[in-house]
RNA sequence: GGGCGAUUAGCUCAGUUGGCUAGAGCGCCUGCUUUACACGCAGGAAGUCACAGGUUCAAGUCCUGUAUCGCCCA
């Protein structure tokens, strides 16, 4: 016989307990059928934290659902595989590293050799990573650990180098001129879904440019044209004015031209219809702003770059990659001296020396406020700046011809997308319904972005994260020799024209260091630049299991079932994902995609370091345990896009102190609730014998209790299937506190102390706890490992013999799934208790209005239909024990008694004896029959209503009439209890 | 500028295909050392379902518009 549970719930001590349990058998670890047997699998590949920081609540969240999923299919007895890992996360670890080593040694990056840099990084990743798997574990996490990955490790590193060498081979990436866009701060290019979007209080200034020669026109002598612009310092790269042709000053302006201020240059007026015409009046606030001219920048901004395309303008680059003015990047004509005085200068200085430049000259006409947004950096913050430049990128949309296949051709119907493009093989499965967004809504911003899609630029300008893998030299000297060019398997190159010449470029397949070293020996050179952390993140489903190889994992655990994240990573990150999936290994890497909301703080502003308003998921473990952090966070998981959490700060028990948030006292309660309710079950199971337990015995509250389980069963397995987590936790939580602890609990006391009841009882108890706990276990699972485990030791078999049984299991982590109990659904029961569970309620109101001591045994009695007194006369044990009576009876015949109190409720009218209070009970009923009136007349009304009664469906209309009915019957007795007062 | 979402009790949120007498937890009020639990028990009060129209016998739920807030994309 075990010992019983301690007095106290402890969180840190059953948390220590379960960890032991799990991580001394192989309970996480899922291994590939050997046999080549058909086992029915469940697999989610975690999306890899950045070793960047430790984990925060996002994670948390993001953590928890997923581990629910896993621990409910590995319960149904799914092969279930959770792939753990981190990702390098290539500009943000760098950066804050950077950052580090600057603030502590003052030294920066280029104070480095790269070795002696990665170096660093690498030992910022070793003590992240580990921090981070630690904290996974203390939530719970049930991942197969000896799995572990790494975006940069060799298993991945080898799949990052196949999936280039095949793109490469397959002409899918290319090198091409850009403009990108450039972070000037860390002097690397972003994706456009790295550059994040702010209002920023702005100007507008516009700029006189001088004809030429002035026209003559209309009467007027024009000498010069306006532009406005709200980036004055990129006019030092203007190749042209640009007028929309539908302008009326068109005609006699485009063709002239004008001299370019401070530097002198000469450029066109040219047509383009991009220019926005001039409205004061208009509600399109560009058109408000605009003068109708609009200086062309094609080496500075996205727009005028595609003008200078049309036009085949010049496209003079004036900044350095810091983004500083410099004549050394692409500007020839920089002579003039107020030119050379602004070299040297940041962005942001040169705007104000040329807007003062122009104010002197007299050529500043305006300068108007303007709020506009800016793209900058998810990094740095600093404003991106559209930036001309060399760059790898993928191509999304080309046709992948050896695909036609295997995915079809042509373009996808209503789109530019072909079928067989990357973007193609991402939206198809879309549409054909073989990927599915949960919730649904999402699906639409992933359709978008696959159809609007540009290609992809996968060159970052790091020293952290993979080298691109492909080796370079210029193209006359470039020819591979006889015995390279052979290895056609191992080595692809390609020769492609620059402004430098015609370069070569050689990609060499992963696994072949030594062609790497002929090549170096020989004069190639390899990329310096590394490659977007997103391409090794795209390969992640795969990559984890062993791709290239045709491993067994791959086999059988591809494509995966699930993929749990949050809604900005869905361009990022998922779209990427099935391109990388589809191309590499021929399918989807998951169908459901689940998107789940941003946690928010009280104010719904995001946790952020800055504001301070985080909340330390360790941190939440320590103030109020584990369990309690899941129980909250899965409570709080609607379908919305957002989760507000309340921050409040507390001191801890070591005097630290930290940002909590007061809604985990949800969980915390509630598994303090569990674990004292398990603790009084456990002692009164000693000595539980399943062979005394017989189905005939059961009374009504056993039949009840089972009956409400099976219903919160199958309605928990099917709230789980659907991604629901919210809703099972709302049903388990009603079913445990409010049916379990507040009735059964407490009717089931007084036959633990009779010897004929209390076998009957201690089964059903031990099996009921027993289905709780493992319903509870995916989102409780510490807790309920720790109770399972005593009930193992108190009670191990649980077993209703004839009606279910519970199969025994080790550890509730790799027990059973309950299911099957549907036959223990009595409706009978359930009604019958609930008209119990209505004269107790009615009772314990009166006394409580009339201040009755708990202590005094009251006698009552009651008036109802025939078929319900039966029952309540056959439970009346049940009524006088929770509603404090000594005594109790009902019939169809009942009368109020002198000096009792009277309550009507449904079609019960139910006395208190002697226990009038004239006033009191005048006032009571006086209001019941207000509101019995106000709802009557309700009912009426619509009964009068013939529309209602003809359109309406006829159970409906029933419904109404036996609504109508018992309202009256009830007003009439009201009334009648009141005349008698 | 385009798209998505939110607005229900003091707070945080549920509310499936219209049938609602609108629910829960926290907080609030009253009472309770009822030997599992005060992180608890029993009872109670509290809502013009953002606003304005419309569809319908019937609207928190469907449609249109407005306002406020938030997110994504350009």
């Amino acid at each position: 016989m075990g010992e019983q549970l301690s007095k106290v719930y402890e969180s840190k001590k059953i948390e220590r307990q379960a960890n032991e349990i799990w991580s001394s058998h192989p309970y996480f670890h899922a291994e590939p059928p050997g046999d080549g047997k058909d086992e029915k699998t469940y697999t989610i590949v975690i999306p890899p934290p950045n070793v960047t920081a430790p984990l925060h609540l996002g994670h948390a969240l993001n953590n928890t659902l997923q581990d629910i999923l896993i621990r409910f299919r590995r319960m149904q007895n799914y092969a279930t595989l959770w792939m753990p890992g981190t990702d390098h996360a290539g500009i943000a670890t760098q950066t804050v590293v950077e950052k580090q080593i600057l603030s502590e040694e003052g030294k920066r990056r280029t104070d480095f050799e790269r070795q002696e840099f990665v170096g660093r990084v690498q030992a910022w990743k070793d003590e992240y990573e580990a921090r981070i798997i630690s904290q996974l574990k203390a939530m719970g996490c049930s991942c197969d650990w000896q799995r572990t990955r790494f975006t940069m490790d060799e298993v991945c590193a080898k799949a990052v180098r196949a999936a280039f060498f095949k793109l490469f081979k397959d002409g899918l990436i290319y090198r091409g001129k850009r403009l990108v866009n450039w972070d000037p701060a860390t002097q690397t290019v972003l994706a456009d879904d790295e550059v994040e979007h702010e209002l920023v209080q702005g100007h507008f200034w516009y700029l006189k440019y001088p004809l030429v020669e002035p026209v003559d026109a209309a009467g007027e002598r024009i000498e010069y044209v306006t532009v406005a612009t709200t980036r004055p310092e990129t006019m030092l790269g203007d190749t042209a004015v640009a007028m929309n042709p539908a302008d009326k000053r068109a005609e006699y302006l485009v063709g002239k031209e004008v001299r370019l201020p401070i530097v002198g240059r000469i450029i066109p007026i040219i047509a383009d219809e991009h220019v926005v015409l001039p409205d004061a009046e208009s509600d399109d606030e560009k058109a408000r702003f605009s003068t109708g001219f609009l200086k062309v920048t094609p080496a500075h901004d996205p727009d005028d770059w595609e003008i200078g395309q049309r036009h085949e303008l010049d496209i003079i680059n004036v900044m350095a990659p810091d983004g500083s003015i410099s004549d050394k990047f692409g500007w020839e004509d920089a002579n003039e001296p107020e030119a050379q005085s602004l070299l040297g200068m940041d962005r942001f200085e040169a705007r104000e020396a040329i807007v003062e430049w122009f104010r002197t000259e007299n050529l500043l006409e305006d300068v108007r406020e303007y709020a506009h947004e800016v793209g900058h950096s998810y990094r740095s913050h600093v404003p991106i700046e559209p930036y001309l430049s060399d760059q790898w990128y993928i191509a999304v949309k080309k046709p992948i011809e050896h695909l036609e296949e295997k995915f079809g051709q042509g373009l996808i119907e209503g789109t530019d997308v072909p079928v067989n493009s990357l973007a193609g093989l991402a939206l198809k499965p879309l549409l054909d319904g073989r990927l599915r967004f949960i919730p649904e809504r999402y699906a639409k911003t992933y359709q978008a972005w696959l159809e609007n899609l540009r290609d992809w630029p996968i060159s970052r300008q790091l020293w952290w994260g993979h080298r691109i893998p492909i080796w370079s030299k210029p193209a006359e000297e470039g020819q591979l020799d006889g015995e390279l060019s052979k290895l056609s398997e191992k080595v692809h190159s390609v020769t492609m024209d620059s402004e430098e010449g015609a370069i070569t470029y050689i990609c060499v397949a992963p696994g072949n260091e030594d062609i790497e070293k002929q090549l170096e020996a020989i004069g190639w050179t390899q990329d310096e630049d590394v490659l977007d952390t997103w391409f090794s993140s795209a390969l992640w489903p795969f990559s984890t299991m062993g791709w290239p190889d045709d491993t067994p994992e791959l086999k059988t655990f591809y494509p995966g079932d699930v993929l749990c994240t949050a809604r900005e990573i869905i361009t990022l990150w998922v779209s990427r994902m099935l391109m990388m999936g589809q191309y590499c290994v021929g399918d989807i890497p998951f169908s459901d995609v689940y998107i789940h909301a941003m946690i928010q703080d009280g104010q719904g502003r995001k946790m952020s370091k800055s504001l301070g308003n985080g909340i330390d998921p360790l941190v939440a473990i320590d103030s109020h345990g584990a369990d309690a952090m899941r129980f909250t966070l899965a409570s709080m998981t609607t379908d919305t896009q957002d989760i507000r959490m309340p921050v409040e700060s507390m001191t801890l028990p070591d005097g630290r102190r930290v940002n909590t948030s007061p809604k985990f006292d949800i969980g915390r309660n509630f598994c303090n609730k569990l674990w004292n309710a398990s603790r009084f079950a456990l002692m009164n199971l000693e000595g539980l014998d399943p062979a005394k337990f017989d189905p005939d015995k059961m009374d009504i509250t056993d039949r009840w209790i089972l009956s409400r389980l099976a219903k919160t069963i199958s309605e928990v397995t099917e709230s789980l299937d659907n991604f629901k987590y919210s809703e099972p936790l709302s049903s388990l939580y009603r079913f445990f506190w409010n049916d379990f602890c507040d009735w059964y609990l407490e009717w089931v006391k007084p036959r633990m102390q009779d010897e004929q009841k209390k076998p009957i009882a201690q089964n059903v108890l031990a099996f009921v706890l027993d289905q709780i706990l493992r319903l509870l276990h995916p989102f409780v699972p510490f807790i309920t490992e720790g109770i399972f485990q005593k009930l193992n030791e108190i009670a191990p078999i649980r077993r209703l013999k004839g009606i279910a049984e519970s199969k025994e299991a080790k550890a509730l982590v790799i027990a059973q799934w309950p299911e099957g109990l549907d036959s223990m659904v009595d409706a009978e029961a359930e009604e019958q208790i609930a008209s119990v569970q209505t004269v107790i309620r009615a009772i314990r109101d009166v006394r409580s209005k009339y201040s009755k001591q708990p202590s005094e045994k009251l006698t009552a009695s009651a008036n109802s239909p025939q078929e319900i007194a039966e029952v309540l006369n056959a439970n009346s044990g049940l009524v006088c024990q929770l509603a404090g009576l000594k005594e109790f009876s009902a019939s169809h015949t009942s009368r109020k008694p002198q000096n009792a109190a009277a309550m009507i409720v449904d079609q019960m009218q139910i006395y208190l004896h002697e226990a009038i209070d004239i006033e009191a009970e005048k006032q009571r009923l006086e209001k019941q029959k207000q509101q019995l009136e106000k709802a009557k007349k309700a009912v009426d009304a619509k009964l009068a209503n013939e529309n209602f009664v003809s359109k309406a469906k006829p159970q409906v209309v029933v419904q109404a009439r036996d609504r109508l009915a018992e309202l009256s019957e009830q007003l009439n007795t009201v009334e009648k209890h009141l005349s008698e007062l």
